[in-house]
DNA sequence: AATAGGATCGTAAACGTTTACGGAAACCGG
DNA sequence: CCGGTTTCCGTAAACGTTTACGATCCTATT
């Protein structure tokens, strides 16, 4: 005998009301609930995971997709698990989990959420790495499970997102540099079909356009969102017909492998090439110090709980003043790189 | 009508047959088990998991444990990342998906291992950031949930683990450092109760003690792994009234952050301190380089699935060779910093 | 032609839980 | 003392699979 099945024998009490008791329903004696939840705390008793999601619809669990090898997303360890705890100080009020859905760098992202959907895996859904075009908003909005995006899409199903102001972002730096006196300014722009470098680069032209600038093509320097990415910047810099004076990166990731990159081709952060990038627990530590944007992960993924659990029938009512599409606010740090 | 019904309904054949067809049972026509499979991936059809974990008491996923806030464990940046890849290359091949256990800071991980075990969500589970006891080995070989570690413990319930080889690394550091002619060596020791410490610290002693050297009890430096501990190390660098000339660093995420606090103490690496570490992406671009011990993160995945697998009933005839306790070996990379 | 045996498939039970439904007891006001 | 209400609990169905078992049909052998 397993399961509450065994419970229920050990406590002379039929399994219907050992799983009211346990679960909070109102049709059962104050002295019999304490009784179960007593038992159940003894014997170290928690309801079968497969059993409860089959009867119920619903598995207590909200996934975090994310694709693992970096070279994808830009984003390391450090930057998800300050999420992870801020969507989980959410989630532990409702009795929820969180677990990581991990798409390996070689399965197709669609695909493997089409698995993870079909499989009911997940009350609730938070996609990150958001591409520009993405294919995973239409299929989870068909199958009407409730998910929040951590970045924005062109493909819209009327989902809440949360993003990073990277128009913001792009007005503050930009504003920032030509007051400075930059007219060339840089861009480092992370391969692949993420999102945001379309949004950051959109803005950019405007504010520049303001300025009567433009944007030169050859300012645009696409590479891998990591430190070889960054490092590689400084050689495609100081080979440049026309270098930049300033470069802005919307990454965080690849700032120490520029630093590196331009002390080896003798260019000075801040003497001779303004940078301006996003603050991180790394970039705390260089030097000359950067200037760079700054946000809390731990309020962010706390926001992106709430707003996720606004968007599902069994929670929305206690979530109803929430904000379902949010730029998140970058406070820009100064420093002496630019 | 959804799920295998109502795949079994459009193909007019029963639901027991579909199930044999998709599940490659050999009493199923071949030409029958061709129409299945082709009608499943048209209609996108895929097995629920609670159904089909609840009937077959197994859910095809593997769970890897670890806690959100890195304060704890001490890893950064793509550590995880590029582990999970490892692993997952191996899982594909028996259709297991890996998923993250997120256990949150707020959290004890003995009680949240506890109930996740309890609902019966993984077949099999990895655990990290093991601690010098760690109850949660027991509970699980209570249990007899086929998992293995990544690092030792001293609770031993006969698990297998993989862990890197700090032995290894203590006797190449100190024999580098000795034959430099350092006498007085400092260790950097993250805070917490993670077995790697006292493993790494057991064998500096011993190596020392063959020089006829001891370590002193003030040239161990207890902080946070990461880079504000780093950095709050230089401190205690400085303020010591016996300085270590060396300092190895067990961790490999806080180097940077000693690196800067050393430059404000003015004191630089290689000259008036060396320094022997880990090597990491950000590690690579430290100047003067790090002198530190690097090893293949997605190997050692590798390594790990193929042992956690050979301890499954299911899968253990199909990695009969596999050791299943291993040091993980690190190689030396010379740099200038020691 | 009868029978054995293999190939293929349908039927139904089982996995562990939740919950709609109904029944028994207790209680209450008249 | 009785009808009605409330409180509490047991029964059984349902969730979507997998799989043991048995039924059917076909082939081959005697």
């Amino acid at each position: 005998m397993k399961g509450i099945r065994r419970l229920a024998e050990h406590l002379d009490i039929s399994i219907g009301t050992v799983s009211r008791a346990l679960n909070g329903k109102p049709d059962v004696n104050e002295e019999t609930r304490r009784r179960v939840l007593e038992a159940a705390e003894r014997l170290g008793y928690v309801a079968n995971q497969s059993g409860r999601a089959l009867r119920k619809g619903s598995t207590g669990v909200i996934g975090f997709m994310m694709q693992t090898g970096r070279e994808i997303t830009g984003q390391g360890d450090i930057f998800f698990m300050s999420v992870f705890d801020g969507v989980q100080t959410v989630l532990a009020r409702h009795k929820l989990d969180l677990v990581a859905l991990l798409c390996s760098s070689e399965e197709d992202p669609d695909d493997y959420l089409k698995r993870m959907v079909a499989r009911g895996f997940a009350d609730g859904i938070i996609l990150s790495a958001t591409r520009r075009h993405d294919p995973r908003l239409e299929l989870l909005a068909r199958h009407s499970i409730p998910f929040i995006t951590l970045g924005r899409s062109l493909t819209d199903v009327g989902q809440p997102w949360i993003d990073l102001d990277f128009e913001g972002m792009a007005e503050m730096s930009i504003e920032r540099l030509v007051r400075g006196g930059h007219t060339r300014i840089g861009f480092v722009w992370p391969h692949g079909d993420l999102n945001l470098g379309y949004v950051f680069i959109e803005r950019c032209r405007m504010v520049l356009a303001r300025h009567d600038l433009t944007l030169a093509e050859d300012c645009i320097f696409r590479t891998t969102p990591n430190e070889a990415g960054g490092y590689a910047v400084a050689r495609q810099i100081r080979d440049s017909l026309e270098p930049p004076s300033a470069v802005i990166l919307v990454n965080e990731t690849l700032v120490t492998g520029l630093y590196h990159g331009l002390e080896e081709v003798g260019l000075r952060p801040g003497r001779d090439l303004a940078i301006i990038g996003r603050q991180s627990p790394q970039a705390r530590f260089l030097s000359p110090s950067l200037t760079g944007f700054e946000l809390s992960l731990r309020d962010l993924g706390i926001a992106l709980a709430e707003s996720l659990l606004s968007t599902m029938p069994a929670y929305e009512d206690l979530y109803p003043q929430v904000v379902r599409r949010k730029l998140w606010p970058m406070s820009l740090v100064d420093g002496d790189s630019g």
